[in-house]
Parts: C-alpha cells; structure tokens; sequence
DNA sequence: ACCTGAACACCGTTCAAGT
DNA sequence: ACCTGAACACCGTTCAAGT
C-alpha cells in the first residue's frame, strides 16, 4: 500500500488565498474555494494549516513581505529628502496596485504578526535607517513611526473612501510627505 | 384581529450590535444574537435592515458620528496650536475607549459611508475649519487631511499591534503631533 | 404591519475509512 | 502520511402562515 503523497503546499494555499481575494474581496477566501484552486478537497487544507483564520493571517503576512521588499530599494537613495519621497510614492502606489490585499494586511496585522514578529520588523528596518540619517538615532523610531503612520492612514482613508470632499487626493499627499521632509530635516539631529 | 405592533427598533438594533462587538468582537454581531438582545427572533430583524452587512454599515456610522462628537468641540479652542493638540488627543482616546469599535468603523467605512455621505461630512468639516485657521483656505483640506491620516494611522497601527519594536508610543505619537503643528504653522499662510 | 417557525443554502471543521 | 466523503454545528436569509 503506497501512502497517498502530498498534491499541495501551504505556499500553493496562500497563493490560491490571494488570488481569490484579488478576484472576489475576502468573502472568496472560502476554504472550499480555496481547495478547489489547489486541486484537492476542502478537508485536505487542514493538513497544512489549523484554521481559515490562519490562511487569512499567512495571506496577511504575505502581503506585508512583498510590501516590504517593494520598499527597502528606495530607503537606501543617497538624498534622504529623495529617500523620503521615493518611498511614500512606492507605498501608497503598492496600497493602489493590490487595494484588496493592502486593507487585509492590516485589518488582520495582530493574528498575522503575531508568530513572525520578523515580518513587520523586515519591512520596518530600513525605514529606521533611513531617518536616522535624517533626524539622528534617538529621534529614529519615533520619526519612522510619523512617516509610516501617515503614509498608512492616508493611503487606508484613500482606500476606504473616506476623501469624498472633492480636493486632488495627489496634491494633498505631496503636500503632506513635503511638511513631513521640511518638519524632520529642520529638526534638531539628537543623538550620537 | 390586531396587527401586531413593533418590539423593537433599528436604533436598538444598533445599539445591541454595538453592545455585542464590545464583549466579542465583529464575529459575536449574528443576527441572532442581535434578535436575541432586542428581545425578537432573528427573521424579525429583516424588517428593519435588508442584511448583516448593512448593520455592520449602520453600526460603523453609529461610531463614526460619536467620534465627530467628540472632536467638535477641541477645534474651536483659541489657540490653533493647542486645538490641534486637543483634537489629536482626543481622537487617540476615543480609539482607546473602544477599539473594536475604530477598528470596525475604519474596516467598513466604504460602505457605511455610502448613503449618509453627510457622516464622514460632519465628521470632518470642523477640523477642515480649524486648518483654514492655521494654513488658510488654499491648503486647508491638504492640511487636514494630513493630520487625519497621521492620527488615523498612528492609532490603527497602534491598535493592530504594529509597534513592537519598543520605545515609547505616547512620546511617538507627542514627537509627531509637534512636528505636524511646527510644519503646519510655518507653512506659508496662501489663500484669501 | 410586524412576528414567527420551518426550511434552504452555504460554510468551517471533524473524523473514520481509505490508499 | 495524506486524501476523501459524510456528517455536524452554525449562520444568513426567505417565506408562508399567523395575529
């Protein structure tokens, strides 16, 4: 008697997950669904994770690797004004690309990060470096922290539709990474 | 024969749903036990909303309209510098007092925002004036609507757990505030 | 006019039986 | 060791029948 041999993989599983999620929002994620894309039952993806709630928060993490990867080129530009720039377009052009799984990442970021604490520290890194070159280290997280935190909310109210009074969307979000790149550069370089 | 009258109301109803997602979560808010709490059977409900995703809607409005409540009143303070501050902080604390409230609210405002579009209106209008204040009224809504995206942000990754690599969240999110109001107020005063 | 029980479709999950 | 069909519990939603 020959044991039956595995016919997918959890990467094969997460790819199915977003591909549904690209095509029909997170409703599509259905276990079903997904075991069909694969080639195999329902049951069989209990094999390779414990519970839909985890392929949404492996899917979750997915997405944050591939925005992180996105992202890192751009934090290493010579310029930090440049640095700054390139990579708030990338960010918010990320968010546009793939808006589905964008505002998924971050709805189910406390399952998602919770065993890889690596995933959100991978994308966050090199964002710290690059605003210790601007604000020096002790100013670094919290500096990091402002730029994230706007480019996020603003991309995540964008993408909610929360900007419906009229106004170019594009303008304001120069104008925001512009007040951003004068307030850190004019301030004082505290630390080392 | 006597038509039977209503036990209960759409108010209510959000009420209970609004109850349910503070002691459980977005999955606690069945229709059921919805029903349940507003003393009806579950069919009932349909009388008064055409779906759950509708009550998750209703339920996101609900929240959105206590938090331009609760905003109003600190944009209206003299000194533009100490409003600004006063609004940030306020909006923090109403995403403390209830967070799966926020996060609901954020993940659904799409929908929740569709038909009342005056909802997110009322929401934003006094902080819009509050801008016109500080940058007049050519930079107004860009202005604003980096300040809500920094607060928004910030408090949603805050809430998703996205801040684990230490350092202080409080002086974070002080540093960012400051340095919002220090470029705000330097910016160049344009328009009337 | 609103309420209800019964019923339907769909979904996540478990498990015994197969190979 | 992994796969499967059958079964279970639960949920959103519809509807005919009641008052």
């Amino acid at each position: 008697v020959s044991p039956a041999r595995a016919r997918t993989s959890l990467e094969e599983i997460v790819a199915a997950g977003r591909a549904l999620l690209e095509s029909g929002g997170v409703d599509a994620i259905t276990m079903q669904a997904v075991a069909e894309r694969v080639g195999v039952r329902g049951p069989s993806l209990y094999k390779r994770i414990p519970s839909r709630a985890a392929l949404i928060a492996a899917i979750a993490g997915d997405v944050l690797d591939e925005l992180g990867r996105r992202l890192a080129p751009h934090t290493g530009l010579a310029d930090p004004a440049v640095a700054i720039r390139a990579v708030a377009a990338e960010y918010r052009a990320f968010a546009h690309e793939r808006p589905r799984a964008y505002e998924l990442a971050w709805s189910h970021l406390s399952e998602a990060a919770r065993p890889p604490v690596t995933v959100s520290v991978r994308a966050a890194d090199p964002v710290i470096a690059l605003m210790e070159r601007v604000v020096g280290p002790d100013d670094a997280l919290p500096a990091a922290r402002l730029l994230t935190a706007f480019a996020h909310g603003f991309v995540s109210m964008e993408l909610a539709g929360a900007f419906r009074l009229g106004g170019d969307v594009d303008v304001a979000y120069d104008f925001g990474v512009e007040r951003l790149i004068d307030a850190l550069l004019r301030a004082p370089q505290r630390g080392a």
